[in-house]
This record gives structure tokens, sequence and C-alpha cells, in this order.
DNA sequence: TCATTTCAATACGGTAGCGTATGGTATAAT
DNA sequence: ATTATACCATACGCTACCGTATTGAAATGA
């Protein structure tokens, strides 16, 4: 056996980060009461020695994993989209792709956002993180339709109009990400027309 | 104290039917995992022993939440709005208010509706018994929509777009039912105007 | 080289939940 | 009055998970 074949992901040591992206990859797939410390390391193929080095307690990865997440649902995003040179319209398209896109990512993706959404509906820190990345996006859409031409109180209006529609496509959709995304500039369509 | 008093709630024997009352109270309120035969005999004051008495098990139990939820959640809605004299769109206006309503009974209700959608990310019984109840409004709202005077392609699209932001607005804004029927009344209107 | 730091394995006690077994009590039937 | 039935309590063993303590090993630095 080779011991130093760096390609075939012999790790021999684990970062913080290797274990938040296997936490919210056990989110994704079990909900919240999947993120066990000892669940998450034998899916590491490591004992949870190694969890209680790198966090102080369970509480303790989950927060992190927030905040990790509230970093890649706004700044992020919002940052990748104002790059974006066209008219506000091409923004809102380009919006509409990106969060209809599964990144292959650990955190980011249309399947941990919705977890993340149950999460926040039974932790009060889940929940209060879910309604910043909202509230937060909900700004970021009204001020784009502003500059579509909407006036401030029907801007808000059809943000939230849009917002609940592409978070309700997510949830109904989830496993084909076509048709979400159809469903989608389809719904943008009719609130810009 | 008078023994045989059956108003004061002082039941001596429980039926099953009780057991999945609390139990829809307690998956609205701690997620799928609250659904927990000793936390539940706790709730209501009770042992262990008579869960395992009224089911063999807790996937009994949460078959049976489930079979409970399909009934109320399809059927009896459709028979209710069905019975509304008028339009169409007098219809789609009623199912709006009945979605949107919190009834205090046992299961119904947005809150166990929003539960149950979580639930069947993670339990593959769960998330086919949402699959059928959605598939079923679908169709139905569907069906309303092409009685208004939509042909059936852009009546499918259409109700998956209303039915989206049903579903959006209601795991949005759960804490305030006033302003999520006001904003589904606002949807209705911008797809049938 | 050897000492320090970093990361992981193992072993432990504690709690919570599951399902079973068994016995107890109240109501109804005869 | 006695027996049967329906419902519930208690006690048990089992497993999964938590968090701690201790030791071990590997990398790094002096």
């Amino acid at each position: 056996m080779n011991k130093a074949n760096s390609a075939t992901k012999q790790q021999t040591k684990l970062s913080a980060q290797e274990w938040i992206g296997a936490a919210f990859r056990a989110l994704s797939k079990g909900g919240p009461q999947a993120i066990k410390a000892e669940a998450i390391a034998r899916d590491l193929g490591v004992s949870k020695g190694s969890f209680y080095w790198h966090f102080t307690n369970v509480a303790d990865l989950k927060t992190k994993m927030l905040t990790h997440w509230y970093e890649a649902a706004t700044q992020e995003i919002i940052a990748q989209v104002n790059q974006v040179k066209g008219s506000p319209a091409d923004r809102l398209s380009t919006l509409v792709d990106i969060a209809t896109s599964n990144k292959s990512e650990p955190y980011g993706g249309v399947s941990v956002e919705a977890a993340i959404r149950d999460w926040g509906k039974y932790s009060d820190e889940a929940g209060e993180m879910v309604k910043r990345v909202d509230t937060q996006r909900l700004n970021y859409l009204t001020q784009q339709l502003m500059a579509a031409g909407f006036d401030e109180k029907s801007a808000r209006a059809s943000a939230e109009i849009l917002y609940a529609g592409l978070i309700g496509l997510e949830i109904l959709a989830i496993e084909d990400l076509a048709d979400l995304r159809t469903g989608m500039h389809r719904l943008l369509q009719k609130i810009l027309n």
C-alpha cells in the first residue's frame, strides 16, 4: 500500500470545514435531528474523539453551520448577482438561475436551503437565522424591482410574491430542478409584465 | 370528589384518536422527531403501557397519522369547497380562505400542514402521502381554473404557480395568518386577471 | 533529537427512547 | 358473583447518543 498517495482521499487530518460539510450533508438527508456527532464521525470514517477536538459540543457545530450558511446564502449570492451587467430584469433572471441551481458545494444548494428552513421551525437559533436571510433577500428583491420601475409599495408586494413562489416551487419540485427553473421564470414574467 | 363528573375532562379511558391528536400537536411543535411514544404519553398524563395497547409501535402511529391527514387534507376540503354556489373564482377564493385558516382541530391547519411537508422530506412513507395530496389538490385547482375559462395547458401552469405561492407564503408567513391570506388573494388576482 | 502541538482512538458513565412482559384495575357480560 | 375484556402502570433489557477523560500518534519546531 502506497502510504503517501494523496489522491486516494486518504486524508489523515480533518478540518472543521470538512466536519461542517459532512454535517450539511447529514442535515439535507435526514433533517436537523440527523446532526449527530457520532453519526457524522462514522460517515467521515473517524471517531468522535476528533469531533470534540474541533467543536466544544453539538450546539457549537450547529451554530457554526448556521453562520456559514448565512454568508453563503446572502452576501456571496448578492455579490455574484451585482456584477451582472444589464437590466434589473437580467439580474433578477440571473438570481432565479442561481437560486435554482444545485451547487455541489457543501452548503448552498436547494436541498440544504429547504432543510435549514425546516430546522428554523423547531429551533430558535436557526429560526432567527432564516428570518435574517429572508429579510435580506426580500430587501434585495424589492430594490431590484424598484430599479425595474416599480414604486416601493408594489415592488415590495411583488417581491414577496416572487420570493414566496421561489420558496414554494423549491419545496414542491425539489427533485426536478429543470422544472423548478422554468416555473420560476414563468412567475417572474407574470410579475414583470 | 364527584367520581361521575363527565364534564371535568377527567377521562379515564383514552381512544386512539386522542393519541393521534396529541401526536399531531407534538409534530407541529417539535417536528417529526418529536413523535415519541413516551413523550406523548407524558403529555397525556398516562404511561407508555397505554400507547402499546392502542398501537403496535411508533411506526404504526405514524401510518395512522398520515392516513387521517390525507382524508382531512383532500376529500373533506374539496367537498366543502364544492358546495359553494357561485363562480369558479368564488370557489377558488373560498379555497384560499380555508387553506389559510388555522383550525383548532387536531389535524388540518397550517402548522400541521407545514410540519407534514417537512416530514415528507425525510420519510418515504410521509413523502408519498404528501405527493398524493399535492397531486390531488393540483388537479382540483386545474379543474377550477379550466372552469374559469383557462385552457388546460395554462390552467395547469397557473395552478402550479398558485399552489406554489400558497405553499411558499404559508412557510414564510406562518406566524401571521392575516398577512398570509391577503397575500394569497393578491396572487390569485394576479393570476386571474 | 526531542519537545510541543495537533488531531484522533478508546473507554467510561449518564440519559432517553424503544419494545416486551407482566401484573393490576375498572367496566361489562353472563 | 364471577369471568372476561379493555385499558393502563411498572419494571426490565436494549440501543443510540451525549460529553469527558485519558492515552496515543503524527506532524512540526527548536
